[in-house]
DNA sequence: GTCTATATGTCGATAGAC
DNA sequence: GTCTATCGACATATAGAC
């Protein structure tokens, strides 16, 4: 049965094709990533990849649509970093503890990764429109999902910290409104960051005490019966 | 005596001189804001600049040192304005009322001029090393003051907020860290307009009822006896 | 599948004529 | 003081040979 034989072998071609295929797409993106955790992401660009793994930028193209959709796969990558950095941080058995653990570590990896932190937030900025003279057509192509898994994505920032903080809220027979507490904490911490990030000088003296001291006047033992009701609009409470 | 003319001709030509040249500056400022302002940061290169004007790109270094500088002028304007906007909300003589009007202010004028906001608190990033081969050699004459009047602008955002936070705490007899809360909530709004600027997806829904929620736990009627006490580290308290 | 070569555009900054 | 011309570098992306 030679058709069989043909048949099987079309399946090995194929899946062969496909695993090598994978693998450069690998070796493109971890050569992307040294870049940009060592330059930034903005200095991150086709020639220099190619030139890390030893190819021509043409070849490139072959696996990836262009520089942006390495970007995000980077992206995806950091958010994934940044949830297993959290993870060892959530395990503690006190809501409160976990909290504060949560967002100390969040700062944490924010400042210690900015690279990455980038990477996650910031995708967006700068670098619009400096592409050659086929980009439109390359943003009109792109233009189907603005990022595929940005939905995803979406309201997760507040998400890593919504369940430890209605599990507090509610362990304390408070009604308040969690979604936007959480949306709220994660903004502070957001902010944090940011402002280490952008300048030294806008960075706060000392990010551990103001953490502290944020999350003590919103949830400190002393203010929990003072927490600010549920209200008619917005999020879903709790 | 003809020296006494020449002197006094000198005089008045260094004067035209003078003026002239800080006209000029001023146009290309102008030029350099519209850039900005229609396509952002990143956007803004001394050829646009040039023809915007009518010059050529050469004439622009007779007046400014380069494009950093030109961005640099463009961000004190920048927190002119900020704080121009601010200043009719800083009005009430309540201070829970001020306090609450600024916050929502501040983030109102990030969120409705983010190419400003950007050349307030942005000017780092991105553009690090995009220059063309002389670059090095500005960034060692640069290398003066990382940024002339960084220091000036320093704690200023959390400043902005300070003084009204203080005269609120202080009304309620709490003791409480000022400086402390002051930059917990400058970065709660900071990165309440990151989040926005950032992308849709990450935006709070609603960031009013957030920057409600998140004073009211603050500095809520029901939290004024429950404002965490003056730290050890840190911030001097008010 | 990979490369060379190229098209097309961007930029900062300078030298030197006028 | 202003411009032309240019240097030297960056980029995205494609066409077509091998």
């Amino acid at each position: 049965m030679p058709q069989l034989t043909l048949t099987a072998m079309d399946i090995a071609g194929r899946k062969d094709r496909a695993t090598r295929a994978h693998d450069q797409r690998e070796r493109i993106v971890d050569a992307a990533r040294r870049i940009v955790l060592r330059e930034g992401l903005a200095a991150l660009s086709m020639r220099k990849i190619a030139e890390a793994i030893g190819y021509s930028p043409a070849s490139l193209y072959l696996y990836f649509e262009g520089r942006d959709e390495i970007a995000e796969a980077l992206g995806r990558e950091g958010y994934a970093q940044l949830l297993a950095y959290l993870e060892p941080h959530a395990c503690a058995d006190d809501a409160r503890e976990r909290l504060h653990a949560l967002a100390h570590a969040y700062v944490a990896f924010g400042c210690d990764h900015p690279q990455t932190y980038e990477l996650i937030f910031m995708m967006h900025r700068g670098r619009q429109q400096q592409a050659g003279p086929h980009a439109h057509r390359q943003r009109d192509a792109a233009s189907k999902p603005p990022a595929s898994d940005a939905r995803a994505c979406a309201a997760c920032g507040a998400q890593l910290f919504a369940a430890t903080l209605s599990e507090l809220i509610l362990a304390r027979g408070a009604h308040a409104d969690c979604g936007l507490l959480a949306e709220a904490l994660w903004a502070t911490l957001h902010g944090v960051v940011m402002l280490t990030l952008a300048r030294a000088e806008f960075a706060p003296a000392a990010p551990g005490p103001l953490i502290e001291a944020a999350l003590d006047a919103w949830f400190g033992e002393r203010a929990a019966a003072t927490l600010p009701p549920a209200q008619t609009s917005g999020a879903a409470s709790c």
